[in-house]
DNA sequence: CTTGACAGCGAACAGTTGTTCGTGTTATAC
DNA sequence: GTATAACACGAACAACTGTTCGCTGTCAAG
């Protein structure tokens, strides 16, 4: 996120922080003149081309030929809010870390209550009615999951645990590929078989031993707004 | 505060309503054409005239010679953002109907607060900043959304709305194959590119007249335990 | 030295936008 | 019946606003 800030000209920079103090300000988006303006840019051709710049950069969004049609995205968003957490009555997930495909889970068992509090999920607890002791939640990293149908960036909530039931989703830790995947379990005879979430894909299977469980997936969430 | 909304004509209710959700949509204040145009005004002075009451009613406030030089009061604000209000804490979310990929998306216009209490889906205010207006939340049916890695059984959370910025998530109805379906949104030139969130999936281009933006998705939710 | 990308300037244009004014309609009070 | 206020209409205007175009200057690559 940042390195792309880095590559803002000084220019760009102002513009953005004013778009963002008149937002605050004036609850609407500023003209290309009051920019201009506010940048010491006497011509609005020039400021057009700066907007283009962001635009390009993700930073903003245009609504062509409407007045004031600026809007910052979500990522322009996050260099100025502030974690604008408020406390609240219901359950705070640690958001412990990334999962990746090429490695275990890792199970914040030292570190437990160090993670930072603005890195946290929370959910009612009409959605989680049981304890939420060694819950934590985790954000998916590259789209090696999309096979179990959990995209880059999807949140997965998911509790400790060293053993499955039947049909439980878990994340598992493969020994002889060396790598994290998320599937239903179930333990068959004297072999398991690890289900996609996917039910065009074919399930696996594998040999006890060679499955270390992780822990349950107890929800997944995508967030896309 | 009552007794002053019951003042309110109907066409200056159908303002109000109008610039609060164009706010809500586009982020930024409507013209006062575009007033009149969704409030069937024919005339700019007629819609100047009802700001001047709504603004003497204490319910918005306006720059003058500034386009789109409209604000809400928190007066205003009070009327739209009282559900969310009384819950506090938490946004309760109605879990109106299902999403199947053979027919259009069920707008629940008229029955809001109606739904039945125990199928509503509650979320921390922390996840979901925005108003909760329009917000429902659809069972999806079927695995025919599994392309947009969404499966049999995962809650959709999304906003009405008739009109997607690029890069929104949106339920979209395809007339020519009736069908809806879960896509990323890019208006490109003259067409419009519907990308499948699955990354290794390609998209699909079709015309503007053959989509009908739905609503867009904030959140996708599986519950897997 | 030349070329091309990048950044910027100023001017002009067409469409948009807030404002104002004269007028018409309706309902209520006197 | 008429006066008054509230509500509405359409037209016109000046200012505002996004877009485009030709041009200049800088600077590193070839």
């Amino acid at each position: 996120m940042s390195e792309r800030v880095k590559s803002l000209s000084e220019r760009q920079r102002a513009i953005l922080d004013y778009i963002w103090d008149y937002i605050t300000e004036y609850s609407r988006p500023p003209t290309i003149r009051e920019i201009g303006h506010a940048a010491n840019i006497s011509s609005t051709s020039v400021v057009n081309y700066n907007l283009t710049k962001l635009k390009e950069m993700g930073l903003l969004s245009r609504d062509a030929e409407v007045s004031r049609g600026l809007r910052l995205t979500e990522k322009a968003l996050e260099l100025y809010e502030a974690a604008v957490e408020t406390v609240r009555s219901m359950v705070r997930i640690p958001l412990a870390g990334d999962i990746v495909a090429s490695q275990p889970v890792e199970m914040g068992h030292d570190n437990f209550g160090v993670y930072d509090d603005s890195d946290a999920i929370e959910l009612s607890t009409s959605m989680f009615p049981k304890n939420t002791k060694d819950v934590f939640a985790l954000r998916v990293r590259g789209d090696s999951m999309i096979d179990a149908m959990v995209n880059d960036g999807d949140i997965v909530i998911m509790r400790r645990q060293e053993t499955a039931q039947n049909g439980d989703m878990v994340a598992v830790w493969l020994t002889p590929s060396d790598t994290t995947t998320l599937k239903y379990f179930y333990q068959e005879g004297s072999q398991v078989r690890l289900q996609p979430a996917n039910p065009h894909m074919q399930p696996i299977y594998v040999q006890p031993q060679d499955v270390r469980v992780q822990g349950r997936v107890m929800m997944v969430i995508r967030q896309t707004a």
